[in-house]
DNA sequence: GGCCAGGACACCA
DNA sequence: TGGTGTCATGGC
């Protein structure tokens, strides 16, 4: 692999990003539980709205394992409404909630011990995780090494003339990880540097500004 | 008022 | 197996 610090490959970008803008090192919450939460409230949702989905469980001192696992979906919803789906997702977070009493005694820290691609696929398996909610636990929840593709990850690369945009979950993980060494610590800040570029500067066309990778994008200035 | 936002699932051909 | 509809709020 080519991994000067300003090329086209994937480390490279990476860099160049880092040199710009400095470290991103990030997934907004404080606790392993909160992460899981804040993952799952995100599906198909702006981070902003979560925010105040979270802010109000908070405050109704609910913010914990041992604060929701008594609540039924009925109850939970009101306090999630602002993420948005909110009866889906309360069904969903009551399924994540019955995993982890059962797998992991309610301690979501406990993850951090298991193997990344036993926890991906026992996520998997619970209903209303899919491979990005899954990923983004493993990783930011647990701390363990797997790539997290999300509908930025795919706009910016695919953009940046990288990527097909048609491919597939799985594929565009792979595409990443077989060019990336497995560090949690660099899965994890290019994640967030990517999230960064694309809230702040690689927006859906004809929004996005003038790209700050400059010579990279070959919409830039679109 | 319309469109979009860090998905996942059910259903159908 | 791939395409489509559904869930639903808040910001712009």
């Amino acid at each position: 692999m080519a991994a000067s610090g300003g090329g086209r490959d994937v480390l490279g970008i990476y860099r160049r990003l880092v040199r710009r803008f400095g470290p991103a090192g990030w997934w907004p919450g404080e606790t392993a539980f909160e992460v899981c939460l804040g993952a799952i409230l995100v599906q198909n949702t702006g981070w902003t709205n979560v925010e105040k989905a979270l802010d109000r469980l908070r405050r109704a001192g609910r913010l914990s394992f041992e604060g929701l696992r008594d609540l039924p979906p009925s109850r939970l919803g009101p306090l999630i409404r602002a993420s948005g789906t909110f009866r889906v997702k309360a069904s969903r977070v009551r399924a994540f909630l019955d995993f982890l009493g059962e797998a992991y005694g309610g301690r979501a820290e406990a993850m951090r011990a298991e193997d990344p691609l036993v926890l991906r696929r026992r996520l998997l398996a619970v209903h209303g995780i899919g491979p990005e909610t899954a990923d983004s636990i493993v990783l930011y929840a647990a701390g363990l090494p797997v790539f997290v593709v999300d509908a930025y990850t795919r706009r910016v690369f695919s953009r940046l003339g990288l990527l097909d945009g048609r491919l597939g979950y799985d594929e565009v993980q792979r595409f990443f990880m077989d060019r990336l060494p497995r560090d949690a610590a660099l899965f994890n800040d290019y994640h967030a540097q990517i999230v960064r570029l694309a809230q702040d500067f690689c927006r859906p066309c004809p929004r996005c500004p003038v790209c700050p990778l400059d010579g990279l994008c070959p919409k830039r200035g679109v």
